[in-house]
RNA sequence: GCACCCGUAGCUCAAAGGAUAGAGCAGCUGACUUCUAAUCAGCAGGCUGCAGGUUCGAGUCCUGCCGGGUGCGCCA
C-alpha cells in the first residue's frame, strides 16, 4: 500500500507540476472512512486554494480532469465533499499484488535499537503497574522487530537501592531472621510483597526506623555482611520470579543491566570527565546545595543534583553515564555473564563487575527507547538535553522517552480486594497503584485468574477436552486478554483497573481476535482435507456479487495497510493503535464471515476467491498478532 | 507557585485538523439442524466540561475559565 502510494504520488505530482505551484509536501493521501469517498483521497485543492485565492471545488476539478485516466494504479477520480480529490483503484491488479507480495520478508535495517524496559525494583513481586510498562515494551521490541531491525531487550535492576534496604532490614531485623531462615522462605517475591508494605507503615509511624534503614543501605554498599549477602540473595531471587512472571506473558530479556555494575565499574566517572570540561555539570553555588555537583535542567530552570556533597552519586547521574553506554558514547564497557536460558534457548546475560564470558557486544545502539512512565518525564528529558550540551546531536533525537500514563485503581477495585482506603481516597475517581503500600493487583494473581477463568470457558465450549489439552489454550487465551487490554488504552490515558474489563473475552477484547482467526483456520483446514489446499492466483472481483465484492474490497484494502500501521504505531508513540487495527479488520471479518460461507458455495471461482481472501487475512493477521504477543490455538 | 497530562453515550474507551463523532460493556429485539454463537444483525443512548478565537473545515490547534490527575527530593 505504501509502494502504491508513494507510486501515484510522484506520477500524480509530475502532471500537476506543470499547471500549479506544488511541493512533494502539499499532496498528502489518507484512507477515507467510506469507500463511497474512494480508497485514497487528498485535501491539496484546500491547500492550495488559499495560496492562489481559488475555489477549493474549482481547483479540485481541474486537477481531476488532468489526472483523470493518466494515473497507472487508479481506475477512476471524482472530486466531492467540497473539493477532495478521490482516487478509486483498479481493484484486480491490486489484489495480485497483495497476495503474491505476502510472503516477501522485511528486508533488514542496519539501525540497532536497545529498548529498555520492566525495570522492576528487585524488592517485591510484579504488579499490574509494571505488567502495563512489560506488555508495552515487548511490543515495541516486537514492532521494531518485524519493521526489520536488530533490537537488543535490556531490563536495569537497581540492585542497591533504599527499596532493598528496606526488606533486608525487614528480614534480619524486623523479623530477626539469618540468612538460612531467609533462603528457606519459598515463594520470596509474593513474601516480600507483604513484608514490605509492613515495614513502609512502619517507617512511616516511627522516625529511629528511618536511621535503622539508612544503616542498612549503608553497609550495603560497603559490602558488609550479613546485609550485602542478604541483598544479593533476595535481589537475584526476585529476579528470576519477575522473569518467571513475564516468561508467562512471552516476554523475554537479552540483557540484565546491572545498577551495582554501573557503580562499580565506575561508568559515571568516565562520563564525568566530558560532563565537567564542556561545563554540563557545575559545582552549586546555591548554599543549600553546598559542594554538590549539579545539572540545570532548562525546560524548568531547575538545579539538579547530580554528585552529592558526600561525594556519591545520584540515581539520574547513574542514569546519564548507563544512556550514554547504551549509545556507545562512554569509553568504557560491562563484564558480562549468562544468566538465565529460556526454554526456546534463548539466553539472557547479566552485566558483570569482573571479565567474564566473552560475548557479542551489547549497546551500540542507533536509537534508545526507555518504557518508563510519564512520571520521570522530567529526568529522561534532561538526559536528552545532557546528550544535546555534549554535542551527541544525533543521540539526542534518537533518544526516545516511550512515556505511558500509570495504571491505577478504583477505590471500589480497591474494597473488592479487602484493602483500606482513608477517607479522602473513598471520593477520588482513582489511587494510584503503590507496592509500598501493598495497593495492587499482583501480576501473577491477575494471570493465574485470567488462566482460572479461560478453563472455565473453555471446559464449557469444549466439554470432551483433556485438561492437558485445554491448559495451553487457557494459558494463550489469559495472556492475549491480558496484553491486549494492556495496549488498547491511550498511553496518556490513566488506566483505572477494574477486574470486569481486565477480564473480558468479548468484543474489544485478545480473545475476539484469536477466535477470528481459530474459526478462519478451522474453514482451510477443512478446505485442505477436500482437496482445495493450493491457491491459484487470485480471480477477477468482478465475479463477486456486488454486495460481496465491495466488503471483500474493504477488507484487502485494509490487509494492505499492515506495514504502515506498525510504521505509524512507532513513529507516534501509539501502540494502541494497532490494537484498534486488528479489532476493526476482525470484526469486518466476522461480518463477511456471517454473510459468505465458503465451504458451501456452489461457484468454484467465487469459492477460490473468498478461500483466497481468507488465506490473506491468515497471513496478515498472524503477522499483526505475533507483534502484539497473541498466539492462535486451534480450538477455543 | 511552576511544568506536563486528562475531561467525548449510563460505564470503559476510539476518532492520525477532513466528509454523517464511532466501538465494547450494561439494557432491549432477533439469528445456532449451517465453515465454532468467545460470533453476527438490529434498537436505544451525544450541547465532545464552559466561553471565545484561528481555519474552506475544530472533539482535535490557540487563549481564558471550571473540574480531575501527575511531577518539581543531597529517594530510586
Amino acid at each position: 500500500m505504501k509502494f502504491l502510494q508513494e507510486n501515484v504520488k510522484k506520477q500524480a505530482l509530475a502532471i500537476l507540476k506543470n499547471d500549479y505551484e506544488i511541493t512533494d509536501a502539499d499532496l498528502v493521501f489518507s484512507l477515507p472512512g467510506e469507500r463511497k469517498f474512494g480508497d485514497l483521497s487528498t485535501n491539496l485543492a484546500f491547500v492550495l486554494a488559499k495560496k492562489i485565492k481559488i475555489k477549493p471545488l474549482l481547483l479540485a476539478n481541474a486537477m481531476a480532469g488532468k489526472l483523470q485516466n493518466r494515473l497507472a494504479e487508479i481506475e477512476s477520480i471524482q472530486v466531492a465533499g467540497g473539493g477532495f480529490i478521490n482516487f478509486f483503484l483498479r481493484r484486480d491488479p491490486f489484489l495480485h499484488y497483495q497476495w503474491q507480495n505476502r510472503m516477501r520478508p522485511m528486508p533488514a535495517k542496519p539501525e540497532k535499537i536497545v529498548v529498555e524496559h520492566t525495570s522492576i525494583n528487585p524488592n517485591k513481586a510484579a504488579h499490574i503497574g509494571h505488567l502495563r510498562n512489560s506488555c508495552l515494551g515487548d511490543i515495541l521490541a516486537r514492532c521494531c522487530r518485524f519493521l526489520g531491525h536488530e533490537v537488543e531487550v535490556q531490563n536495569y535492576i537497581d540492585d542497591t537501592g533504599i527499596q532493598i534496604a528496606d526488606v533486608v532490614w525487614g528480614l534480619l531485623y524486623y523479623q530477626k531472621k539469618d540468612l538460612a531462615a531467609i533462603k528457606e522462605i519459598s515463594d520470596l517475591a509474593s513474601y516480600l510483597w507483604n513484608l514490605y508494605a509492613e515495614v513502609n507503615q512502619a517507617f512511616a509511624t516511627d522516625e529511629k526506623l528511618a536511621a535503622a534503614r539508612r544503616e542498612v543501605h549503608k553497609k550495603i554498599e560497603e559490602k558488609i555482611n550479613p546485609e550485602y549477602e542478604a541483598c544479593l540473595y533476595i535481589a537475584q531471587q526476585v529476579l528470576l520470579d519477575h522473569i518467571r512472571t513475564m516468561a508467562r506473558l512471552d516476554i523475554q530479556y537479552d540483557l540484565l543491566a546491572r545498577e551495582s555494575d554501573v557503580i562499580g565499574l565506575d561508568f559515571f566517572k568516565a562520563a564525568a570527565a566530558e560532563l565537567t570540561s564542556r561545563r554540563v555539570m557545575t559545582l552549586s553555588q546555591d548554599p543549600e546545595k553546598q559542594g554538590c555537583l549539579v545539572i540545570r535542567y532548562e525546560q524548568e530552570n531547575i538545579e539538579k543534583i547530580i554528585v552529592r556533597s558526600n561525594q556519591t552519586i545520584t540515581y539520574v547521574g547513574k542514569d546519564i553515564a548507563y544512556n550514554l553506554w547504551k549509545f556507545g558514547l562512554l569509553p568504557r564497557d560491562f563484564h558480562y555473564r549468562p544468566f538465565f536460558t529460556y526454554p526456546d534457548n534463548h539466553p539472557i546475560y547479566m552485566t558483570a563487575g569482573e571479565p567474564g564470558t566473552p560475548t557479542s557486544r551489547f549497546g551500540q545502539a542507533g536509537k534508545v527507547f526507555n518504557v518508563i512512565d510519564v512520571r520521570q518525564s522530567y529526568l529522561q528529558n534532561l538526559i536528552a538535553q545532557v546528550l544535546l550540551q555534549l554535542g551527541h546531536v544525533e543521540q539526542s533525537r534518537n533518544f526516545i522517552h516511550f512515556s505511558y500514563e500509570m495504571v491505577a485503581m478504583t477505590p471500589g477495585c480497591v474494597r473488592e480486594m479487602g484493602l483500606n482506603l482513608t477517607p479522602e481516597e473513598e471520593n477520588k475517581p482513582y489511587v494510584e497503584v503503590s507496592g509500598r503500600k501493598g495497593r495492587a493487583v499482583k501480576a501473577d494473581d491477575l494471570i493465574d485468574q485470567l488462566i482460572a477463568k479461560s478453563r472455565l470457558e473453555i471446559k464449557s465450549r469444549n466439554p470432551g477436552l483433556s485438561p492437558d489439552e485445554a491448559e495451553p489454550i487457557a494459558r494463550a487465551i489469559a495472556v492475549a486478554a491480558l496484553r491486549y487490554f494492556m495496549v488498547k488504552f491511550n498511553l496518556n490515558s490513566v488506566i483505572a483497573f477494574d477486574f470486569k474489563e481486565a477480564l473480558n473475552f468479548e468484543g474489544d477484547s485478545g480473545p475476539y481476535l484469536q477466535y477470528t482467526l481459530v474459526r478462519l483456520n478451522s474453514i482451510l483446514k477443512k478446505a485442505a482435507a477436500a482437496g482445495l489446499g493450493a491457491l491459484n492466483e487470485p480471480g477477477c472481483l468482478a465475479r463477486l456479487e456486488k454486495a460481496e465484492r465491495e466488503l471483500y474490497w474493504e477488507i484487502i484494502l485494509n490487509l494492505s495497510l499492515l506495514q504502515p500501521q506498525v510504521e505509524y504505531a512507532l513513529a507516534n508513540h501509539e501502540l494502541s493503535s494497532l490494537a484498534a487495527y486488528a479489532y476493526g479488520l476482525c470484526q469486518k471479518f466476522n461480518h463477511y464471515y456471517h454473510l459468505f460461507p465458503v465451504l458451501a458455495e456452489k461457484d468454484p471461482l467465487v469459492k477460490d476467491l473468498r478461500l483466497t481472501l481468507i488465506s490473506l487475512f491468515k497471513n496478515k493477521m498472524e503477522k499483526l498478532l505475533q507483534i502484539m504477543g497473541i498466539s492462535v490455538p486451534d480450538k477455543m
